[in-house]
DNA sequence: TCTGGGGTCCTAGGACCC
DNA sequence: TCTGGGGTCCTAGGACCC
């Protein structure tokens, strides 16, 4: 009995949770497989296509930061501030140049020999092949840490308590992001903390290929003076209406009252206001089976052209149908989701009496539920079955035959099998 | 920032049942 | 016919995360 503890009685004091968060992973998964842009500005594009200026960044290495690229921003902004190398084709010019320090001195000499502006290498999003790439780190991670949650493709939180302590941890870290980087390629950040939500946020203290420890006791200190929005499950919303209420950094949260932010913001107020405190027993567990499987796109403009949304429909619908087979899943409820200018979300949903995989229902059942939405403007669309069950375990206990079942037949899917995307996208 | 895609969780009201 | 309270399921919307 080495976890004597009570659950819930303490709060992580005694845990050691470290999160790792890879550095550009996008951008990084490029290098590794291109080391000529290793040092170079590197742009990955989701929804976009060499040679084209369509679809948004993904990923920005810290040199296409420098000039302004950011994730989330249109590639004809990213274009504008970093125009592409080599004007409309995708190629790699030999550079005269050849710096593979990570740092800005491409930018300020000019990478292009001729003109001072620097220019940046974009990247379609190739999510198969970064797949491939986290699967290693992951089991880089997994045989040093006792448990890990494999939180997105490039995150991870891990439960190093019997490994180490806290007087060697910045050590045993070292030696994690060196191993991953020679066994690798790619480079990680890694905070320790007692707690998962402080572990999150020293791992962004200290980008790229940095560590920031957190030690028992000093969690709040460390919080102190971090704007609201730092915090874990703060975002722009709840960080707005949290300044309007003068709670302006972590530590004011931590002060405040927290009957009025349970009034104000329900089950979350108390949540936030225990993480600004270093408060978070939450125990680092793998994630488990999928709740939902989702597929949405946009069009290029908004569009009132009913045939189209029904085509667009289709496609996402069958798409989803085919991830569902691929994954063993049974869905209960199939929703679809509307987008209209400017932007307001409609979300229609319908349940079955049992689950099925069916896709031919599925997409009988999206045209109707979309059917409202006919003849309105629309400039996303979106098709979602939740409500999900797996394999035959599942379905032995919906018949009764649960006795014995579910011990003969344990949740052992890999965890490959859970992450997000590792088979089928456009 | 006039907005891409794949997820999770919470809330609130209504239906329905006992 | 008026009236409680508890529980569960369903749907729509919203906030958040990467």
């Amino acid at each position: 009995m080495p976890d004597g503890h009570l659950p819930g009685v303490d709060t992580g004091t005694d845990r050691i949770v470290a999160h790792v968060d890879m550095d550009c992973f996008y951008a990084a998964c490029e290098r590794r497989r291109e080391p000529e842009l290793r040092g170079e500005p590197v742009v990955v594009g989701m929804g976009y296509e060499s040679g084209s200026s369509g679809g948004v960044v993904a990923t920005a290495s810290y040199e296409a930061r420098a000039v302004g690229v950011e994730s989330a921003q249109p590639i004809e902004t990213a274009l504008d501030r970093l125009p592409r190398r080599g004007g409309e084709s995708d190629t790699i010019e030999s550079d005269a140049d050849s710096e593979t320090d990570a740092s800005d001195a491409n930018i300020e000499t000019g990478a292009d020999g001729d003109t001072d502006a620097p220019t940046g290498i974009y990247r379609p999003v190739d999510l198969n092949y970064y797949e491939s790439v986290s699967d290693e780190v992951m089991a880089i991670l997994r045989e040093r840490a006792d448990r890990v949650r494999a939180v997105s493709i490039d995150e991870a939180y891990l439960d190093v308590t019997d490994r180490t302590d806290w007087d060697d941890v910045a050590g045993f870290v070292d030696d994690l992001r060196a191993a991953v980087d020679r066994e690798v390629g790619v480079t990680a950040s890694v905070g320790v903390a007692p707690t998962m939500s402080a572990a999150k946020v020293a791992s962004d203290r200290d980008k790229p290929d940095g560590c920031t420890v957190v030690p028992p006791g000093s969690v709040r200190e460390f919080f102190a003076e971090l704007d609201v929005e730092a915090i874990h499950e703060v975002g722009p919303t709840t960080a707005r209406e949290l300044r309007e209420m003068g709670i302006e950094t972590a530590g004011d949260l931590a002060g405040a009252d927290v009957s009025t932010l349970e009034s104000r913001f329900g089950e979350r107020g108390r949540t936030i206001w225990r993480y600004a405190r270093g408060e978070d027993d939450r125990p680092v567990e793998p994630m488990g089976a999928p709740k939902s499987f989702s597929r949405q796109s946009s069009f290029a403009a908004s569009t009132a052209d009913s045939e189209r949304l029904h085509d667009r429909l289709d496609d996402l619908a069958r798409a989803v149908g085919d991830r569902a087979r691929h994954r063993d899943a049974l869905y209960r409820t199939i929703g679809v989701r509307v987008v209209t200018p400017p932007f307001d979300v409609h979300t229609r949903e319908r349940s079955l009496p049992g689950p099925v995989a069916d896709r031919d229902l599925l997409v009988e059942t999206v045209h109707d539920l979309a059917r409202e939405f006919e003849g309105d403007r629309v400039r996303k669309v979106g098709v979602r079955v939740s409500n999900l069950s797996f394999s035959e375990r599942e379905q032995t206990a919906l018949t009764g035959y649960g006795g014995g079942g579910d011990r003969r037949r344990p949740p052992q899917r890999s965890l490959a099998d859970f992450r997000d995307g590792s088979d089928d996208h456009l």
